[in-house]
DNA sequence: ATGCAAACTTGCGCGCACGCACTTTTCCTG
DNA sequence: CAGGAAAAGTGCGTGCGCGCAAGTTTGCAT
């Protein structure tokens, strides 16, 4: 109970800061406001969100990791594991709700908001971690970890360069000084695209665990 | 000659963050000692450094991406490139000059310090992109980008391994609560064990460009 | 029902990150 | 060598993250 009006709070906060950004435009907006709008006071605000971008992008990715894990842990169990978590990755990012596309082409304009975008794809490792060592039945080595972690920043890798084109140009630059140039193709090509280099490793680990 | 002087003030503010730190404990000084320390203005700190954390971690750092890279690159191009990452990471990671080892033990009990000091992993992600891009001539795909950032953040997990005994309880609990338990060795041996479920997929990127 | 303990919220205050406009230094070019 | 452009450093103001010490609600047991 004590929990329920703590997600309703949460939730109030992540729709006040969807809303007011789409509104305002996302720099028009403070912290004051959101919390208003939401009718708790600013410094209850950050107890659940440590900044402005971080609720605005929760209202789009929602509980996306849970999605995740669950998806992964429905597939049956002869599949491949790479496969599985491939096709678990790409059906959860590429079913954005009604209102979570037009806020996603919100999120793209504003550099801000991007990387906040990018950094809950660290939020999917835990679970996605646990839900590997359950397929492994390895408790002991860092394997799972490693690979949940690997997908974590595969995914936000696709999404970097999903989200370059919108990018301004210098952030290109950069890239090319790093030696990469990348076509950019559709979100689910992306997203299957840096996740195939991690299949072999996913594989090895699978066949060491079920010979 | 520009740059030389950025990067003198740049070390007179890791030198001075350090020192201060270790003097007087790192919660006990605030960036307007560092700053007037190392002859600046608190403005200028922060065209150098974000945090405070980040100051002090990145004088034991310092630019070890590069010196990852490098010896990467100074390996004989027979070896396997896996072998090749782990060698290179182990070394850099291993050889912590005469400050840097004593300077580890303040930063291992401040929790706020063991993450930024975490966070420099995700710093050899690009220098290690273009090394590994370089191996395997691949230009095109994301797998060279994918398979440095899932080194560093396989590093990342081996360094998490290693700083959990001095770490409070209820971050050991949390991990529990994940599911996983991980026995902790020396450094080295951590990095190695965090490498090994990643080598399969550097087999099968250097086996796709050199048949 | 009543009291108690844990947890959630709130007001307050400090330091810090960072944008903006300005001064100083450094480098290049005629 | 002079002058100007570019870049580094500085002062200032604003909003924010977060610790601390209350006040308030919720849940449990008596």
């Amino acid at each position: 109970m004590r929990e329920r009006k703590k997600q309703a709070t949460r939730e109030a906060l992540r729709e006040a800061a969807l809303r007011l950004a789409v509104e305002h435009g996302p720099d028009r907006v403070r912290v004051e406001d959101i919390a208003e709008a939401a009718g708790v006071s600013p410094r209850t605000y950050n107890n659940y969100f440590a900044s402005r971008e971080q609720a605005i992008v929760s209202a789009v990715t929602a509980d996306r990791e849970a999605r995740i894990a669950a998806a992964i842990a429905a597939r049956p169990a002869g599949v491949r594991l790479a496969d599985a978590v491939t096709e678990a990755v790409v059906e959860q990012y590429t079913n954005t709700g009604e209102r979570g596309h037009e806020a996603l082409l919100l999120i793209t304009t504003r550099t801000a908001l991007r990387e906040a975008f990018l950094d809950t794809t660290a939020g999917i490792e835990r679970p996605l971690a646990a839900v590997i060592t359950d397929r492994l039945d390895d408790t002991e080595t860092h394997t799972a970890r490693v690979l949940a972690a690997s997908v974590a920043t595969a995914v936000r890798i696709a999404l970097e360069g999903w989200l370059r084109p919108t990018g301004n140009a210098d952030a290109a630059g950069s890239f090319e000084a790093g030696g990469l140039v990348v076509p950019s193709g559709s979100l689910p090509d992306q997203l299957r695209a840096a996740l195939a280099p991690l299949a072999p490793a996913f594989d090895a680990a699978e066949q060491r665990t079920q010979p």
